[in-house]
DNA sequence: ACCTGGTCCCGGGCTCGGTTTT
DNA sequence: AAAACCGAGCCCGGGACCAGGT
């Protein structure tokens, strides 16, 4: 963001008399280009990718670390500023004609494996990426896109390295699976596997990502809080108390930080206060998952989940929930009930048992696993009034 | 044995590029 | 050049069937 649209923020804010500036810098989806107090580990990944600045293919790495320790956020910001330094964009025309081969040009693709699961969206994904003109999203076949993707790596001088983010979660992209589809332009595509914990069988290289200190999850709250809030609208201490209580996990301290900040904005309070880091603690559910889990599902899923959220499902069977949620949408029962397993199964909500009732076998209901108040903002599917500028 | 929860899978419909026919 | 058709992936509906409880 440039300079003109902070003022223009700022100026809209002060109208308004609202103490959020922007939502954007608070969400726990959105990455800094420029990650905070994370040196080392770049300098790590520098080393390990040392190769592509001699025109050469790094061996194959795994960057893992817990949950919220801004793995992905580290691999995007260095993906981005490596594919901006080495990828086609930085070059000047390619000169095919040239002897010699032409310039060589090393892209770097971050795949989420969150969101690009069948081998289709898979090679859709990395064409997009790595051509120009536009790829279509339908009404052709995969070989027809695999064949498109071998062509377009299909010189000496043009190489790609794909990162595979999230490999290791339920009902995404595996890395192996990953593998196997790059085996048609293996000789033109090196992989690095992020995650919380490296492929099965792991052999290559690992850069590990410890969680942040108390100390260094300030710095980025306040980071954040800084442009994304009014001034002064949040005390020193209440965003030390978040990060003690976030307990390194980054994704959990924006979730509560955003949470608060929207509990605060919607009672006209002019600054954040204890009650609000209170309420947001609360809505963020104890070994919580990335609510970008929940984002990543299709849209119709993600309305069952608003619906779930929104109606009353503490300690009623899932045939009921499924029931419930089925009155206020179009989808049957059968559907939903359906939904509601899978999601489950992705981890996004989590099963817990009921007591049995007579006979049969004994039912469980689910709960939310996400932080709620940040779904419900950020959802695509939300309605409008409830969005967000 | 019987009942209900949970898993799995497939048919059909939808959308949308690409291809053939008019 | 336009229209009709085809086939791709993806999603929803729903039913068959398996698992675990009384």
């Amino acid at each position: 963001m440039n300079v003109q649209d902070r003022i223009d923020r700022r100026r809209s804010a002060r109208r308004e008399q609202s103490i959020v500036v922007d939502w954007t810098h608070l969400s726990p989806v959105v990455h800094r280009p420029e990650p905070i107090g994370r040196g080392p580990v770049l300098e790590q990944l520098l080393d390990a990718f040392e190769p592509v600045f001699d025109d050469e293919l790094p061996e194959p790495v795994a960057v893992v670390g817990p949950p919220g320790s801004g793995t992905s956020a580290i691999v995007t910001a260095l993906f981005d500023a490596l594919d901006d330094r080495l990828g086609e964009s930085s070059r000047p025309i390619e000169t095919t004609t040239r002897a010699g081969g032409g310039t060589r040009v090393t892209s770097f693709v971050a795949v989420d494996a969150r969101r690009v699961e069948s081998a289709f969206a898979f090679y859709r994904t990395l064409l997009s990426a790595l051509s120009p003109e536009p790829v279509p999203e339908s009404g052709i076949g995969t070989g027809d896109l695999r064949d498109r993707l071998r062509e377009r790596l299909d010189r000496p001088s043009r190489r790609a390295v794909v990162a595979i983010d999230h490999h290791d979660e339920p009902e995404t992209l595996g890395y192996d699976r990953a593998r196997q589809l790059l085996e048609p332009v293996t000789e033109r595509v090196s992989t690095v596997a992020v995650g919380q914990d490296e492929p099965d069988g792991w052999t290559g290289e690992t850069v590990s990502v410890p969680a942040y200190r108390h100390h260094e999850l300030v710095d980025v709250l306040t980071d954040r809080a800084s442009t994304g809030l009014a001034a002064g609208a949040v005390d020193h201490e209440l965003v030390r108390d978040l990060a003690v209580w976030a307990d390194g996990n980054a994704h959990d301290g924006l979730a509560a930080l955003f949470t608060a900040a929207r509990a605060a904005s919607d009672a006209g309070a002019d600054r954040i206060g204890a009650e609000h880091v209170q309420r947001a603690k609360a809505s963020v559910p104890e070994g919580s998952v990335n609510v970008d889990r929940a984002l990543a599902v299709s849209e119709t899923r993600q309305r069952v989940l608003l619906d779930l959220v929104s109606i009353e499902a503490r300690d009623r069977p899932i045939r009921e929930v499924a029931a419930a949620i089925s009155d206020r949408s179009e989808l049957t029962t059968g559907t939903v009930k359906r939904f509601l397993y899978e999601l489950a199964d992705r981890g996004v909500i989590e099963r817990v048992q009921l007591p049995g009732s007579g006979s049969g076998r004994r039912p469980s209901t689910v709960e939310p696993r996400f932080p709620t108040v940040v779904f419900q903002s950020l959802s695509s599917s939300t309605d409008v009034d409830m969005a967000l500028d």
